[in-house]
DNA sequence: GCCGTTTTCGGCCCGACTGTTTTCAGTCG
């Protein structure tokens, strides 16, 4: 039983208490729990046989034993008691915008709607308006929302959602350029979430005349609230967009209130309020009438004797007691990237040839770039043979000469796993090869206990240099297979083998829920861009953005030191394993 | 249910917007 896994049981627990009325702070327990648990740094049964998790901040005795139970025996009887008392559907139904728990259950208890189907059905019929508290705007903006649960996403990747945002400020900028102080993305986007669920932005101005113009945007299909300070809406594709107007005055403690998380907004609240301040979005209070100005976030965490708390790291993950111990590490920026591996070529799968990709790689100021094409398990990518992947490696060594002083370029293979653990090709090939990135590309659906065997064994192959896209997922697409992270991770740690953070903003694979694990035990990183055109590397970007939330600096990445430090690092792992396999 | 440098009870972040409730509960951020 993962840590997701245990953490929807949880949010789910929360929501069922919620349908039964229960005490308010009890259901917050028990989704801060889930929050908690899906952020924990390690290796949840580990802490849980040697029972530590009721140390954790959030997790008390009740629901420690509740996650030991769920560990030990894959089930939680609590939890399979309270959802006999309610139909399934609900929790689709608590989905929809509009609909909580309270009015939920008088659907359930006074119309037996136990689901979306069945609620669209009494919409129709026009049956709840007999109900108390439920008039003809409730039912018409159920049935929007019904079809907004329909016909799009929950989620989008983060790119997407970084360009509409793009266009919705440059608009405005446009429009009203005049009457806006200041404006900045804010919400998961501005943490650099690897998904998102809306569009938040923050604007600080002094006339109210913002809001009209930002209403007159031509892509927005549906106003959902409009009020003084914060409007929401939904645009054509679907995306919800929420815009949060403060005076100038107030923009700095709008802008960290609008940032987030809610939960790390509501540990840096609470904490404070014990040291008698107060924080919301208009300001900082140490009595009712003695606002602390600040100028900046900077600021507003020194007003806390706290560092400076990067957007990324603000999930309430440990980043408040780091801030005031002052421990938070530099992270690593986009410009100490200096070097690229992973990289398709028109030898298979990729659309340029082998010399374009260098080209580009040049142009975008690469100090070094580490091509590795499909290998020959790979028929879909037109995998390598091992004479087609001499002949690459021949035309490397071609190129390397002619650029010479330019860039350097390293040879390599992306080589699938095989379902046994093998690589590709035999030892005499691999051993042509600077580097190899192990990869699985087939029998995703293997046990968990199998994969993670069949994944361990690569990484014990001497000429493994890195793992890539560990869990093989494709974020709101296909599900990550089942491996023992944890376990993965202590096999790098142990053959001192690099973990690739796959660049593809829809992998980010490694998660970097899982960075700071594989950090604490030394196991260094790599982010790559995956690329298979020219404009492929640009996604470097996002694996910077997810190793900053995996509080990664600099130096625990592979591809920010300088070629030659590159190649001793790379030469070092080789002939590591191989002197431990003798 | 969790938590404690004002501790083992009595608090728990704080506010905006909407609809139908004539005074605020529900939902959401
Ligand atoms: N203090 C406080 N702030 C909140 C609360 N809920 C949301 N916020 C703040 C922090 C959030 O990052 C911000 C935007 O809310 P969203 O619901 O859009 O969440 P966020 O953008 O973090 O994640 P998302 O990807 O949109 O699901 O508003 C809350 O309950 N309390
Ligand atoms: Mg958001
Ligand atoms: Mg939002
Ligand atoms: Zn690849």
């Amino acid at each position: 039983m993962n840590k997701e896994k245990i953490a929807e049981i949880f949010e789910k627990i929360s929501e069922l208490l919620e349908i039964k009325g229960d005490n308010l702070f009890k259901i917050r327990a028990y989704l801060n729990a889930s929050r908690v648990i899906s952020q924990f740094p390690g290796n949840i049964e580990d802490a849980v046989l040697k029972g530590e998790m009721s140390k954790i901040p959030g997790i008390g005795k009740d629901i420690a034993s509740k996650i030991e139970e769920l560990v030990k025996t894959g089930r939680l009887i609590y939890y399979e008691e309270l959802k006999k008392s309610v139909p399934e559907g609900i929790f689709e139904l608590l989905k929809l915008r509009g609909l909580g728990p309270k009015k939920t259950k008088i659907l359930y208890e006074k119309l037996g709607i136990k689901n979306i189907a069945d609620l669209k059905t009494a919409l129709e019929d026009k049956k709840l308006l007999y109900l108390d508290g439920f008039g003809e705007k409730t039912v018409s903006n159920l049935t929007e929302s019904i079809k907004e649960y329909n016909n799009f996403k929950e989620r989008y990747l983060y790119p997407e959602a970084q360009l509409e945002a793009g266009l919705i400020i440059s608009y405005l900028l446009e429009a009203a350029g005049s009457l806006i102080s200041n404006i900045e993305i804010a919400g998961s986007l501005r943490r650099k979430l690897e998904t998102v669920g809306d569009i938040d932005i923050v604007i600080a101005s002094k006339s109210s005349a913002i809001a009209e113009v930002f209403l007159k945007y031509d892509k927005i299909a549906h106003i959902e609230s409009n009020g003084d300070t914060k409007i929401s809406i939904v645009l054509e594709n679907g995306m919800r967009v929420d815009l949060r107007i403060v005076p100038p005055e107030d923009y700095i403690y709008a802008l960290h209130h609008f940032t987030g998380s809610k939960l790390h907004n509501e540990e840096l609240r609470s904490r404070e309020k014990k040291h008698g301040y107060k924080i919301n979005e208009y300001g900082i209070y140490k009595t009712e009438y003695n606002k602390i100005i600040v100028a900046d976030e900077k600021d507003f965490y020194n007003v806390f004797n706290m560092q400076f708390i990067p957007p990324e790291l603000r999930e309430g993950a440990g980043e408040i007691e780091e801030a005031l111990k002052h421990d938070i590490p530099e992270l690593i920026n986009i410009k100490d990237i200096r070097g690229v591996f992973h990289v398709h070529t028109s030898y298979t799968d990729g659309k340029e040839s082998l010399e374009e990709m260098v080209k580009t790689a040049l142009e975008l100021g690469f100090e070094y770039i580490g091509i590795t094409d499909h290998s020959v398990s790979a028929p879909y990518a037109h995998g390598l043979s091992a004479d087609e992947l001499n002949s690459e490696i021949e035309h490397i060594d071609r190129l390397n000469k002619q650029y010479e002083g330019k860039i350097t370029i390293l040879k390599g293979i992306e080589s699938d796993i095989l379902e046994n653990g093998d690589l590709d090709y035999g030892n005499e090939t691999l051993s042509k090869l600077d580097f190899v990135i192990a990869s699985v590309h087939s029998r995703f659906n293997m046990h968990k206990e199998d994969m993670t065997a069949r994944i361990m064994k690569a990484i014990k192959n001497p000429y493994t240099t890195m793992l890539g896209h560990l869990t093989g997922r494709l974020l709101l697409e296909r599900k990550e297979y089942e491996v023992n992270i944890s376990a993965v991770i202590d096999t790098l740690s142990e053959y001192k083998t690099i973990v690739e953070l796959n660049a593809n903003p829809k992998r980010l694979d490694i998660d970097w829920r899982y960075i700071k694990e594989a950090i604490s035990k030394s196991v260094m990183l790599s982010i790559n861009p995956d690329a298979h055109n020219k404009k492929g590397f640009d996604v470097i970007e996002y694996g910077v953005n997810a190793a900053r939330k995996g509080w990664t600096t600099k130096n625990d990445v592979l591809n920010t030191y300088g070629i030659n430090e590159v190649l001793n690092k790379i030469k070092t792992i080789r002939e590591y394993k191989l002197n431990k396999s003798v």
